[in-house]
Order: C-alpha cells, then sequence, then structure tokens
DNA sequence: ACTCCACAGGAATTGAGGGGTG
DNA sequence: CACCCCTCAATTCCTGTGGAGT
C-alpha cells in the first residue's frame, strides 16, 4: 500500500524546520560578532548578555544553535564549566511563565512546579537554587522574548543575580532572541543597559542570498534535475520580497514539492511554487482565523454581513449593532462597545480587515471604516465550520448567494 | 483661528479561572 | 478550609484628535 517516494524528494528533511546545517550561509557578519561576544565564555570570564533581533526566518535561532554547538565542544576541550539552556519562548507571555518553564527544565519532570499558583519572588528564587547547583557558566538562550511584552522582570533578574547575592557560584548569561524590533525600546531602561551591552541585528535575506541557500538545501532534498531552473529564483524572489524569511522560502519549496508529487509530475515548475504561494498565504489566513475567539468570529460575522449587501466599508458603530444581533442570536453575552473596538483592531492587525479613517468634520468628527480583506468564500468556509456560531454563517452563505458573490 | 463632533485608544480596575500553602 | 498568587478578557473612565463648518 505504501511505497517509498522517490520520485521528486530524495530526503526532505534539509526543508523541514527543524534541520540544522552544517554550515551556516550568508551571515559571516554576524557570526563573526556574534562569535566575539561569546568569546569571554572560553576566555573563562563571565558572559556577556547578549541581544539578537531580526525577523523571523533570518537565521537568528539557526546561528545560535550553530555557535552554542560549537562552545560546548569547545568549553570541553579547555576544561570550562558550561551549561546551555534553550527556552523557546513562544506561547509564553509574562516573566514569570519564563521562569517556571525555566525552572522546570532544570528540575526532572519527577518534581515539576505549577505553572501558576506561587508568588513570583518565590519562583525566582527557586530558579536560583537551580542554577547555584549547575554551577561555572551559565547560558540561557530565550527564543522569541518579545513575547513577554513590557514584563520584563526575568531579564532584570537574571543578570543580576550573582551581583545581588541571589547565587554564588555561577555565572548566569542571558542571550534574547526577539523578532520585533521595538522590544528592544519598550524594555525598561534598567533592563536595556545590562541585557543590551552586545546587541547583534540579522537583517532580511535579499533575494540573492536567499537563491544560495535555498539552492544549497535543495540539493539535498531533491533528486537531481528535479527542479527546473527558475524555480529557486521564483522561490527566493517572492519570500525576498514579502519577509525576507529563509523558513518562508524553504516552506514554498517544500510545499511546491509536495504539489508536484502529488499531481505526479515528474519535475517541479514555476506553477508549482505559484500556486504553493497562494496555497501557503491561504492556509496562514485560514489559521488564524479559526483561532479567533467566540467574539473575534462574531464580528467577523458582522462585517461580512456588511460585505455581502455591499455596504462596505462600513463603521464601527453600525458593525457594533450588528454585532449585539449576533450575539443575542447565538445566547452569547454581548460585549461593550470599547472591546469590539479591541478586537475590530485585532482583526485588522491580523489582516482580515481594512480599515480607513473617516473624518467628517464638524458634523461627524472621525471615524474608522472597516472592510472585509481577505476573500469572503473563505472567511465564510472558516466560519461555518465553527458551531458555536450555530447558524449564522449558513445565513451569510445564503444570503450572498442570492447576491451572487459566491 | 476657533469650534465641535464622534469616535479612537490609553490606563486602571474587575472578576473568573487556573493554581498554590498551611 | 481560609487566604494568597498569576493571567487575561472585559469594563469603566477618560483624554486625544483631525478637519469641515463658522
Amino acid at each position: 500500500m505504501f511505497t517509498p517516494d522517490e520520485n521528486i524528494f530524495s530526503d526532505e528533511y534539509p526543508l523541514r524546520e527543524n534541520y540544522q546545517p552544517e554550515q551556516i550561509q550568508e551571515r559571516d557578519n554576524e557570526l563573526k560578532k556574534y562569535r566575539n561576544a561569546l568569546q569571554p565564555v572560553i576566555n573563562g570570564a563571565p558572559p556577556k548578555n547578549i541581544f539578537l533581533y531580526g525577523k523571523t526566518g533570518v537565521g537568528k535561532t539557526v546561528a545560535t544553535n550553530y555557535l552554542l554547538d560549537h562552545l560546548q565542544e569547545d568549553a570541553g576541550e579547555y576544561g570550562i564549566d558550561l551549561t546551555v539552556i534553550k527556552q523557546p519562548c513562544n506561547n509564553i507571555s509574562s516573566s514569570y511563565q519564563v521562569a517556571v518553564n525555566l525552572l522546570n527544565q532544570l528540575r526532572g519532570p519527577d518534581s515539576r512546579v505549577s505553572t501558576t499558583g506561587y508568588p513570583q519572588q518565590d519562583v525566582f528564587n527557586m530558579l536560583y537554587d537551580e542554577l547555584d547547583e549547575l554551577g561555572g557558566t551559565v547560558l540561557i538562550v530565550l527564543d522569541e522574548i518579545d513575547n513577554i511584552g513590557g514584563n520584563d522582570d526575568i531579564l532584570y533578574e537574571l543578570p543580576r543575580a550573582e551581583s545581588n547575592g541571589y547565587v554564588d557560584d555561577v555565572w548566569p548569561g542571558i542571550i534574547g532572541i526577539s523578532n520585533d524590533f521595538t522590544f528592544r525600546d519598550q524594555l525598561s531602561p534598567k533592563v536595556k543597559d545590562t541585557l543590551c551591552e552586545e546587541e547583534i541585528h540579522f537583517p532580511p535575506y535579499d533575494a540573492n542570498e536567499l537563491t544560495s541557500i535555498l539552492g544549497d538545501r535543495a540539493e539535498k532534498a531533491f533528486h537531481d534535475g528535479v527542479l527546473n531552473d527558475e524555480v529557486i529564483p521564483l522561490a527566493a524572489a517572492f519570500s525576498a520580497q514579502d519577509s525576507g524569511s529563509a523558513r518562508q522560502g524553504l516552506r514554498l519549496l517544500h510545499k511546491a514539492g509536495e504539489l508536484a508529487r502529488s499531481n505526479e509530475a515528474s519535475t517541479v515548475e514555476e506553477k508549482h511554487i505559484r500556486s504553493a504561494q497562494k496555497e501557503l498565504e491561504r492556509d496562514q489566513l485560514e489559521d488564524g482565523m479559526r483561532e479567533l475567539t467566540t467574539q473575534g468570529h462574531l464580528v467577523l460575522c458582522s462585517v461580512s454581513a456588511f460585505e455581502i449587501t455591499e455596504v462596505a466599508p462600513v463603521r464601527t458603530q453600525e458593525i457594533y449593532e450588528r454585532y449585539q444581533n449576533y450575539a443575542d442570536r447565538i445566547s452569547a453575552d454581548a460585549l461593550g462597545e470599547r472591546r469590539i473596538r479591541d478586537h475590530l483592531s485585532e482583526l485588522s492587525l491580523h489582516g482580515f480587515l481594512t480599515v480607513a479613517e473617516r473624518n467628517d468634520g464638524f458634523h461627524g468628527g472621525s471615524y474608522y471604516e472597516y472592510e472585509l480583506n481577505v476573500d469572503l468564500g473563505s472567511v465564510l468556509a472558516v466560519l461555518s465550520e465553527i458551531s458555536r456560531l450555530e447558524d449564522i454563517p449558513e445565513m451569510l452563505e445564503s444570503a450572498a448567494d442570492r447576491e451572487g458573490l459566491t
């Protein structure tokens, strides 16, 4: 029933997200700076705190893994006591949670600590005890640290643990990785001084750099001669234009390969890249829509309704009235208007809605008008999967049919 | 230049829901 | 059980704002 697939891919692994290449390409300057910043560890000095910033998929995490692997090897060789702790901070929204997660990572699975309940300082103290236990130099990598927002206590606490006498035998060093440039400016001044003593900026890749990275991975992943010549430059161009992210480019290649495979094509061509691009874009939007709360869904329903009757763009006030209607229909408590404004701005932030500021001056004042920024069909498709909304999506769908919009 | 509309969005607070210790 | 902690959506209260009308 299952047979190994041998037409397109020789090995899909190099296209996956967690693939760790043996060499890092196109990041020579950044690596050099990074290596210098880590040098004190090998010299037996206290580690520097390092802050990396740059958008997703520009090599921050890969470079960190690469250098720290080598650092650990070399530390072993020179008899230096080094521990590296990696803590991904996606889905972590506060310093408290970061501390708990670090703590649980250090403790065995049998003595883990609940993620709530303790006073913050208690968690920090437990963490200090564990660090003291480790001793030596401890590098703590906090990936996607911008998730903690303005709540940056942990970034203040950890670097000072030693000078404040919370720990005796350990040199903690923080490596913060952030996707968000503005995160650095949001940090409280006391944190900025210490954490940002060494900053390394990773710029987005340009199309040439992406071509070389994608080319290298593709060589490992695809059979010889499977890729048409224009495929890699096109994938590189798409992702350079959009985000400068290697991750996006790799996803694109992978998806295009899968499409070619399922079409039983013998080569991957330009058209596969183009449809892969469309498909990935759509998947991402649809996933985003699914993840909204019921209230968010209701707001989206409301805007869609106006879209169908072609009165969009529509102002907040009218959306709110419609929303109240729908909330009532599914017997949910209708939220206050202020909250709906938050939901609306969240929806526009995700790119589901576009917002335009209008101002009617003396007799109108200023207000926002929203309209759908995504295909009505896919909005309704997603909404109709959500049972909590009962018959609202169906209603909208049949209304759209009547208007001939689907 | 001034006024005034109608809303945007910041700040502080609440309350329910996860959990802790003694 | 009484009392406390963290989190996050939601509420309350409020100040800020851009430009058409005067």
